[in-house]
DNA sequence: CTATGGTTATCCATATAAGGATATGGAACA
DNA sequence: TGTTCCATATCCTTATATGGATAACCATAG
């Protein structure tokens, strides 16, 4: 300490390791080495290095040594409020580390269409399941909107943005769409060339869901549901009647690329790709469970929504 | 990853090393580990190590590993923000010991007494010298209290806490005084054995300062000036006077005790100890020099005044 | 006056963490 | 398609920090 001299090396630490901040701040509040050792679970002569050291970056003597403790200098003083910042700042972090990684339990029930609640959504409530065990899943499946405010859900996947203002969503990666046919139905029928050409085919389509319809008409086609001979509401279904060459679908590129016998048709065509959102209430927000599983569905559908989406999980 | 189960070893960390969270904000802020390490001047795999310890310690996945580097989760993205809290505060941290220990230069001007600043002065003054070579130290010998306001010091050593509203003043440990005269007087005069005897002695004391005739009625004991028949504002003349065997003297304990031929007298007597401040001007405050100045003589003289007081620094 | 319980600093064997080298994988691009 | 670049994770050696034991110091109590 007598030997400091201020010219051997003279770079001010403007890196000062944080555990050394840690150590300060614990010795002004213990009172003494040895106490603030306790505090931080560290051994006396670790944290009487850690002193030093910063004492040495800093060039500052930040205590007095007596043989009762360690009393804070002028200087000292001076850099305990940071410190104290610091350490409230990492309180809140590991008290919001508690609150994520809590093991949750109750129930939740999410709501999902065909597609989604069959071929997507398994594998990753698998993957929650094993960071929740405890957390109970009930899934609705429904091509309609299952409607939140009613809580017949508490988180839905969609595909569109929700309008009532005291849901929240928030927008997942696209799914991109196509129109398929069998082999065998284009054989027979041939193949179309425009979507004007769409009057002389079958195509399978909606009963009562107008969003085909209603979108093909914000691009400028005029459909009605004459011209669909096959309609459901299921969109397996639907996938389905292609297969066996039936007519004419409009699904999921990926689904329909793990059907060989399915060909796609007007490959050119700008159909734009469908929406895919997760939907809380704005309430749930507030609810852990929900919380969590609907960060999850974020983090797993994040840039491939067919995530899971395998062999294992083809439509045969 | 995917061994990860909840059962095994179930207490959340709940002392994160504050290490892993400056790792965690610096790939956040970063990007990558590469870059964070570049950022950190650590190395690649520390800082992957890093992560991967608060992933296990938090029990959370907060990052997605692509090949373009890591990509904060949902339940990562929490935590961001107490962790720059804390950065924050570290940087608030390092600026403020930028702050105190930067080379000061420039010149200040000291006031205090002749007993302070002959004495007690030189040993705090080579200290603070020591850290701050550049600084130039002017010193004003004074028993008057120097007129701070009009800047003729800097910084005052004084014995009375200063009335001007202005000024800035911290009390350091008070200093003990006592009566003293020569063997030889006592020898000739007798030995006073209450303050009434004072009357028959020959006093040396003060020729402007009314300090202890004041200090003296405050306790109950009229004196004037006329009760003292050796009269001088120098304190060190006033030693030098007893020391010789003019009379008693009334000065410091610690001093008198340097000088064996003094022989205390009435040492049942309450005197009350003399105060030690020191002061400055409250804008003074804002002066790194002075204020760092101020600083060190609190610190040097915080638990002893006569401090650096020794053979060195009799009186002969 | 000595004993005790507290403190800090130092020594040294050891456990821990760091970094260099490397394998690997994906993205961008010619 | 193949090359290049930039990522991460792993291996292994080396460097670093840790903790137990200990000595010295001081305040306090018996």
């Amino acid at each position: 300490m007598e030997q400091q001299n201020v010219y051997d090396g003279y770079a001010y630490m403007n890196n000062v390791p944080w555990a050394l901040i840690r150590s300060f701040l614990a010795v002004v509040e213990a009172g003494s080495l040895s106490a603030a050792a306790r505090e931080l679970e560290v051994s006396q002569p670790t944290l009487s290095r850690n002193i030093q050291l910063l004492e040495s970056q800093t060039r500052l003597n930040l205590f007095k040594r007596t043989s009762q403790g360690l009393m804070l200098t002028e200087e000292g003083k001076v850099l305990v409020e940071s410190a104290q910042q610091m350490k409230s700042a990492s309180e809140t972090f590991v008290r919001q580390v508690s609150g994520l990684s809590t093991e949750l339990k109750g129930e939740i029930r999410i709501s999902a269409n065909e597609i989604v609640g069959i071929y997507l959504l398994p594998a990753a409530i698998a993957a929650f399941r094993k960071r929740h065990p405890a957390v109970q899943i009930e899934i609705v499946i429904s091509n309609r909107a299952s409607n939140l405010n009613k809580r017949e859900a508490d988180i839905a996947l969609r595909m569109f943005r929700p309008t009532q203002p005291d849901l929240v969503a928030r927008r997942l990666t696209d799914m991109p769409l196509g129109f398929y046919a069998h082999q065998s139905y284009l054989d027979e029928y041939g193949t179309p060339e425009s979507f004007d050409d769409f009057k002389l085919h079958t195509l399978i389509g909606f009963d009562q869901n107008r969003d085909f319809i209603d979108g093909a008409g914000a691009m400028g086609y005029a459909f009605s549901n004459d011209d669909f001979e096959l309609r459901t509401d299921n969109l397996i279904l639907q996938i389905q009647l292609a297969r066996q060459g039936c007519g004419i679908v409009g699904t999921h590129v990926a689904l329909a690329n793990e059907c060989p016998e399915l060909k796609r048709v007007l490959e050119w065509a700008p159909i734009p790709a469908l929406e895919f959102w997760v939907v809380c209430h704005a309430d749930s927000q507030y609810n852990a469970r929900i919380r969590a599983f609907k960060a999850h569905v974020i983090d797993w559908f994040a840039d491939d929504p067919y995530r899971g989406l395998g062999l294992r999980n083809t439509l045969h």
